[in-house]
DNA sequence: CGTCTTTTTGACTACTGTCAAGCGCTGTGG
DNA sequence: CCACAGCGCTTGACAGTAGTCAAAAAGACG
């Protein structure tokens, strides 16, 4: 996803920004886009493993992942850390004002920084737009409903089977590729931190689904070869993926 | 909360909810309030372990629970369940349209119910309330990053602990009281289903929290001894609780 | 007062965590 | 091009938390 030498990929103008379609699920209008210009303030690049969002931050703006991954994160007071969403371009981040959790790159990636403000009045001018950020917020929701039953309902092979099947799906327009190459570039140990499971037993949980011939996961790299056993195994359905509706 | 006999408290005119400051946490304008009350469209009644909320019907409805308690649940295929979100009166049900989970009722209850055309219809027009909607999404979306961080890295009596001081708080604006009774109406196996524990499991997590003399529980009624040292076993920093802000 | 649900308690099993070590790939510097 | 340093991945042994199964006690309801 991304060496140490070459920096993350720099956005172009909003106008023909390549994530919009992934961000909003739905064609914008002139006057919405000419909004969204004037209200992105800059841009941030980020190396991997540095802080996107910290602290309280959120409580100033709110950011677009426009490459590379990141996640939000909380630390308990006795050092364990558990990961809650998952970013991929396109995402929101921060949309829970000074409540937001710290967010960290994953991989070098690159995000448009958005004031609070002026999201309010873009948000305030523009109904629709207000709206489409409201399905935005319910749909991270969605995936966040999804992982809890993981967490407490599905053995460490189930967690880490459908965790798989998530990311690889919302790379692929919402369907696990069969057989194709998506990027996973998150450790196990961060794995560990997401699903609630050490780094080590993550590791035999890989073990055992690669022993099942269900997927190959190397160099960051991770191959399905049988997506409709896998989400058999795991008791998973996409259907928390599909697009937010027309409200 | 409710007996067998009693129907549950039916809501009156919207000018007058006295639900609405949990709500939406800001005063409401006249127009505002008039697009409110021309939006909701019934009312319905329910039986404590009715369906508020049947799969696929979010595609349709929201609703706003007006009294007593609910939840949203996932069934796994192998039977297990997961409760999600946790409803208290104010709360916002069907927020993610046909992908919402079902509902259930926890106590009698009563809801208003919003037609989804309408409700778009309404937040088209008040830009305002589109953007309170969208705090109150992002509120729940605070709550269930919690519970996640409780099933990813808490031990049964810290994520026991940890509900019961949310559950607690959000009954009195925010925080924990200290030796006053407040509701809990769910049983030890729908604690289970959203701890993600088993429910003798939960017995044993909660005996260990009475021997510490923490809290009482009994008949439907929690009470905290002494919210800051359970605070403290659990982990538990209300940060997230706090009122969205004003985006 | 009898029935059904919910809560408790106990014994045993199983999944996951922890601790410790060894392996291997990647990138660095010679 | 090769040796070295580091981080990440693997594996094994053992401990601990939570699940399962069974059954009794305690409430709630009619």
């Amino acid at each position: 996803m991304a060496t140490r030498r070459a920096p993350p990929p720099r956005p172009g103008p909003c106008r023909l920004c390549p994530v919009r379609p992934l961000a909003l699920f739905r064609p914008v209008s002139e006057a919405e886009l000419d909004a969204i210009a004037t209200t992105r303030a800059t841009v941030r690049l980020l190396r991997a493993g540095e802080a996107v969002l910290r602290r309280g931050e959120g409580a100033d703006i709110v950011l677009t992942l426009f490459a590379g991954w990141a996640f939000a994160y909380r630390v308990l007071p006795d050092g364990r850390r558990q990961i809650g969403e998952i970013f991929l371009p396109g995402d929101l981040i921060g949309t829970r004002g000074a409540a937001s959790d710290p967010v960290e790159a994953v991989t070098d990636a690159s995000v448009c920084v958005l004031s609070r403000a002026r999201l309010r009045a873009m948000l305030d001018d523009h109904p629709a737009l207000a709206v489409s950020f409201a399905q935005l917020v319910a749909r991270a929701n969605a995936l966040l409903s999804e992982r809890l039953a993981s967490l407490g309902r599905r053995d460490a092979v189930q967690r880490l089977g459908a965790l798989m099947l998530e990311l690889a799906a919302r790379q692929n327009a919402g369907v696990p590729p069969k057989d194709e190459d998506v990027a996973m570039p998150l450790r196990q140990t961060q794995l560990g931190d997401a699903l609630g499971l050490s780094a080590e037993h993550v590791n035999r949980a890989l073990a055992a689904l690669r022993r099942d011939r269900l997927l190959t996961l190397r160099s960051r790299t991770l191959r399905l070869h049988d997506p409709e056993r896998l989400a058999r195994l795991c008791g998973w359905d996409p259907t928390y993926l599909a697009e937010p509706p027309a409200l």
